[in-house]
RNA sequence: GGGCCCGUAGCUCAACGGUCAGAGCAGACCGCUCAUAACGGUUUGGUUGCAGGUUCGAAUCCUGCCGGGCCUACCA
């Protein structure tokens, strides 16, 4: 048994995340913590709601409501979510916790005493109409280069050049549009990551078995021009945990909180820290899976993130960890994989919030049950590329994959028994070499499946998972009982039988990707999901002779009705945005 | 501008220097009738973006070109 932390990336607070958000981390990071508790790991799962920064601010102002009322809010609103999708979290927590408060004022501190922070004084656009420094992003006007009217201060792009918000031409706040802007001098902490630089380089080139996509934009930023950078890691914002020493106050930044990017990931931890709060345990219950010298040597730690996501989680989030370890006191345990995803896109563009153009998650449950969303999400996982999420595509594969392979397998099955044995499994006959041969193929099939699983290989785990489903109707197509029925009804009896056990191992192997079906399926079996779920086959021979003659059944309602092409065209109308 | 990734059958993807480049979907044909007009079998379909090179051998490695995507540090 080995213990896995698994963390999710933080959805961000100010909106309803689209399909291609829950893909990219939710929804595997989920799938694959299913997998691994049912196999007898000890597992952890973690996420939280990132909710500080500038848009934070914005969003709530525009819902005429405070930060933290409007996080309040948007925060059960995606654990709603979470729950309609059968995300598994042990805990979804949240970055404004008083938890992530302490811990990364703690964190800071430590850096400090490691001589890792600069002070630095730098120059600001100030807008007065606003109230607040701008972020560069939110100071647009006429880019000198090119001449395009509305150019951000960070880039063009309209010519993509780098700017700097003070190189535009008429400058204009992007919120209020006040052209009255000025520049302030302000004091900010810098991570001092140059100086870890030899470090984090050793670190991430001892990672070979990380997906070439994480690698290398981390050491791209590791090396490109001048190397990686010192950065930021304060803010000039209301909203955000106060930037602090430890318990104590930091002369010269009363006023000032930390980097939305430097508080969240450290939320992962304060989310394990509410968890171990959630379930009246005591601080040793969340540092064993986070402080190696409190025993989470052992821990493998897996992070699913998409690929913007990507710098951070390989370098200033390990920069904090490294730096605030010291080899005699406190030791933090980095991460051991990093899976990241590329993006879903939609009917070959971009999802997008503005135009409501896509499917966001609160739609997709109004329109169909998880199940069929996590299957196509899953099984089309944009592991080695930008997938596109097209309407034909997700019909076809809830229909055959779904409703034809799987679904109708459970109903011909306990169809057939009911009409010829009744609803229990059928006594008499014996398995024979047809049987066997089935036995030796899933067994073949359930070790590549576990193996995908293993490296997080997750469409190809859902082709094989596909191929199991297969094989049963393979098999009762060979072994036709509805016509053996008729001369021998004892060897009919035993084909049922080992096509019930299909069944049950179905509703065990299946439910990582449909955890609902799972349930219908264990339940009609007269089985507890909970209980029959962690019996995860190590003998396919064994799993498939669980249950025995006289066990009772029901014939499951229907699994999954299909999508009919009158439906699918009303959807792709409804969503094709303005 | 710089960097990285991708381009394989009508579509979505495998094959990671070595038997006729494979699956699923779609198409065609046959079988079955237990089942959600479901299932199974057979089959059509590819000069692997283009042009060179390395090698006994290239989809795979190298160079150039064409096309697409992403990242580029203050949105998160």
């Amino acid at each position: 048994m080995t213990r896995i932390l698994v963390t999710s990336a933080l959805p961000y607070i100010n909106g309803i995340k689209h399909l291609g958000n829950l893909v990219g981390s939710q929804l595997p990071s989920d799938a694959y913590a299913r997998v691994m508790r049912q196999r007898g790991h000890e597992v952890l799962l973690i996420c939280a709601t990132d909710e500080h920064g500038t848009p934070t601010e914005l969003a709530a102002a525009k819902a005429g409501k405070s930060p933290a009322e409007f996080c309040d809010e948007m925060h059960e609103v995606q654990a709603r979510i979470a729950e309609g999708f059968r995300l598994s979290f042990d805990h979804f927590g949240r970055s404004s916790s008083q938890r992530n408060h302490k811990l990364t004022q703690h964190l800071a501190g430590r850096l400090a005493d490691a001589g890792l922070i600069a002070e630095v004084t730098e120059k600001q656009i100030w807008s007065p109409a606003d109230g607040r420094f701008l972020p560069d992003r939110y100071v647009e006007g006429t880019c000198p280069n090119c001449g395009y009217e509305k150019a951000r201060g960070d880039q063009c792009e309209n010519c993509t050049k780098q700017l700097d918000p003070t190189d535009l031409i008429k400058p204009y706040s992007a919120i209020s549009g006040s052209t009255d802007l000025e520049v302030r001098e302000t004091k900010h902490l810098h991570l001092r990551q140059q100086s870890m630089r030899g470090k984090l380089t050793e670190w991430i080139e001892s990672k070979t078995d990380w997906p070439v996509l994480t690698t290398s934009i981390a050491k791209k930023w590791l090396n490109d021009g001048d190397g990686l950078q010192d950065r930021g890691i304060t803010r000039d914002l209301d909203w955000g945990i106060p930037v602090k020493k430890g318990e104590a106050e930091w002369p010269g930044m009363e006023g000032k909180v930390f980097y939305v990017w430097f508080d969240a990931p450290i939320a992962y931890i304060a989310a394990t820290a509410e968890w171990a709060d959630a379930t009246g345990q005591d601080d040793q219950a969340w540092q064993r899976w986070w402080r190696d010298d409190k025993g989470a040597e052992d821990v493998r730690y897996v992070e699913f993130m998409g690929k913007d996501n990507v710098p951070f989680h390989t370098l200033s989030f390990p920069a904090t960890m490294m730096g605030a370890s010291d080899p005699a006191g406190e030791r933090w345990h980095l991460v051991d994989y990093i899976k990241s995803t590329n993006w879903l896109n939609y009917e070959g563009g971009k999802f997008s919030t503005s135009s409501g153009r896509g499917v966001f998650m609160d739609q997709a449950l109004d329109i169909l049950p998880p199940d069929y969303w996590r299957w196509w999400l899953l099984a089309n996982i944009p592991e080695s590329a930008d997938t596109d999420f097209t309407w034909e595509s997700f019909q076809a594969g809830v229909n055959k994959d779904l409703a034809d392979v799987l679904g109708n397998f459970v109903s011909r099955v306990t169809k057939f028994c009911r009409a010829r044995f009744g609803e229990e499994v059928p006594r008499g006959g014996a398995y024979g070499e047809m049987e066997a041969e089935v036995t030796a193929e899933i067994a073949e099939r359930l070790k590549a499946y576990e193996a995908h699983w293993d490296a997080i290989a997750i469409r190809r785990a859902a082709a094989d998972l596909r191929a199991i489903w297969v094989a049963g109707n393979e098999y009762l197509q060979r072994a036709e009982p509805w016509a053996v029925f008729k001369t021998d009804p004892e060897r009919a009896a035993a084909v049922i039988r080992f096509s019930l056990n299909l069944v049950r191992l179905y509703g065990i192997l299946s439910r990582p990707f449909v955890p609902d079906a799972s349930n219908a399926i264990l339940e009609s079996l007269g089985l507890d999901p909970e209980v029959a779920s962690k019996d995860w086959p190590r003998d396919v021979g064994e799993a498939l002779s669980a249950l025995s003659a006289g066990h009772a059944f029901t014939v499951p309602e229907v699994l999954f009705a299909k999508i009919t092409d009158e439906a699918r065209e009303e959807m792709a109308a409804r969503f094709a945005g303005a």
